[in-house]
DNA sequence: GTATCGATTAGC
DNA sequence: CTAATCGATACA
């Protein structure tokens, strides 16, 4: 079992609590908006702000994984919230989803962007040379930076290297951005992504054609 | 077994 | 716009 390290430096709290994640995908998925996002690797520590979510649910949209039922890979969509669903795509990315919603619904949130805010040198030394603003936007950036791959699927958020921060997120003037989710070929246009308004870090790609609220 | 596509990215 | 690159999936 993995014990988190205190460090006298540490002002992140704790992590969130299971419950956190046993709700509606939608309702975490913007939740977890502004939350600091965290990744206690070997190496160091890592810690970025969420700024780009999209949510996922069920087996008839498809959109997601798990619309063809469970499979091995999909297996930890549908079991209990509060754990990770890191996937391997195009033969060279790797994407970070946080499961949601109780056990035996499939559901979860693919981080599509973070902005850096700790553990900057060890970004770098995983991304090459890119400008701050540009080493977590993207989902296959933010899993990149984080030095995440399928190794890390299934882990526990609760009590585990990989944790989000039970700070709340800053509530004064920051709007939310809506939009249809991005690279989904049969889309199911619905609001299922959303994005700090305004935010560099955010992805650019359709921000223009987003409502928000 | 083969064929196709992908919750993407970097580069031209 | 396309190449990269391989696991999951569909189908013969």
């Amino acid at each position: 079992m993995w014990v988190r390290r205190p460090s006298a430096t540490d002002g992140l709290g704790g992590p969130l609590p299971r419950a956190f994640y046993r709700r509606h995908v939608v309702r975490v998925a913007r939740a977890l908006l502004g939350r600091l996002l965290v990744h206690d690797a070997p190496e160091g520590r890592s810690v970025a702000r969420i700024v780009e979510v999209e949510a996922y649910r069920g087996t008839r949209d498809p959109a997601s994984h798990a619309w063809r039922g469970e499979t091995p890979r999909t297996r930890v969509m549908f079991g209990p919230p509060g754990r990770s669903y890191v996937y391997f795509t195009y033969g060279m990315h790797h994407c970070l989803n946080l499961v949601a919603e109780p056990e035996g619904i499939a559901a979860a949130v693919l981080v599509r962007a973070a902005a850096p805010l700790d553990g900057l040198e060890l970004m770098r030394a995983r991304r090459g040379g890119v400008p701050p603003d540009r080493l977590m936007r993207g989902p296959g950036c933010v899993a990149q930076a984080l030095g995440l791959t399928r190794g890390h699927d299934g882990l526990d958020l609760v009590a585990g290297p990989l944790w989000i921060s039970d700070l709340p997120p800053a509530r004064g003037r920051r709007r939310i951005g809506v939009g249809p989710r991005i690279g989904i070929r049969r889309a199911v246009e619905r609001p299922w992504r959303f994005f700090l308004v305004g935010h560099p870090c955010v992805s650019a790609a359709r921000t223009s054609s987003n409502q928000v609220i």
